[in-house]
DNA sequence: TTTCAAAATAGTTATATTGCAATATAGAAC
DNA sequence: GTTCTATATTGCAATATAACTATTTTGAAA
């Protein structure tokens, strides 16, 4: 008896791969890790504090992240606080650690 | 009581974001699924259908799975024979099944 | 309105990746 | 050896990504 052959079809590999590819990055990696691990929306110099990048570095992973659909941010006044909305992605964080 | 940190280091994540990158390609992510489903070593040919691609192309692809370290090659005889030896990044397959 | 802090963008250079066509190698069979 | 099949490699040209510096925008506060 042979086990059933249902392969992720092309469209989707096409359309999930570069969300991970663009998320596999040590520094965007960092960035997910440090907001998972703190469970709330970030401002950029928080997050440009767990990076120890500079400011433009960060921004513009942050960029990267967000259009791929992984963050989203919100303005509050002079800060910009940033967010996981993909969840799925995080388990990439777990890949990572029992790696 | 706030949560205990420990994020994953930089090192680590510099070391394991290539393998990821690498594995996030539509056509190797391909390869990998078909890998995953057969349970078993698959020949170049074999592979070449379930990815309906040049052999060119799923060559290029399986020698860069083969350099992260995610496959493993055997031939015998005139054929060359693939299988998955890291299996963490099927997790990665598991990752897009959910999305 | 000037100033300051926070965040984003632009411009540049270097490097990596992709897809493809052509060619090369390895082993089996004759 | 020659031929055939299976697989790998090479060489491009096009495109994408990375890192870095300098500059700009945004909103708050003086």
């Amino acid at each position: 008896m042979k086990t059933e052959h249902t392969l992720i079809d092309m469209e989707t590999l096409e359309r999930i791969a570069p969300v991970i590819r663009h998320t596999a990055h040590p520094i965007r990696l960092r960035i997910l890790d440090f907001l998972a691990n703190e469970q709330m929306p970030c401002n950029v110099t928080h997050i440009v504090e767990a990076c120890q990048q500079s400011q433009a570095i960060v921004s513009q992973q942050l960029r990267i992240l967000k259009d791929q659909g992984v963050l989203e941010a919100k303005r509050h006044g002079n800060q910009v606080y940033y967010q996981v909305v993909n969840h799925n992605v995080l388990l990439l964080l777990d890949c990572i650690r029992r790696h």
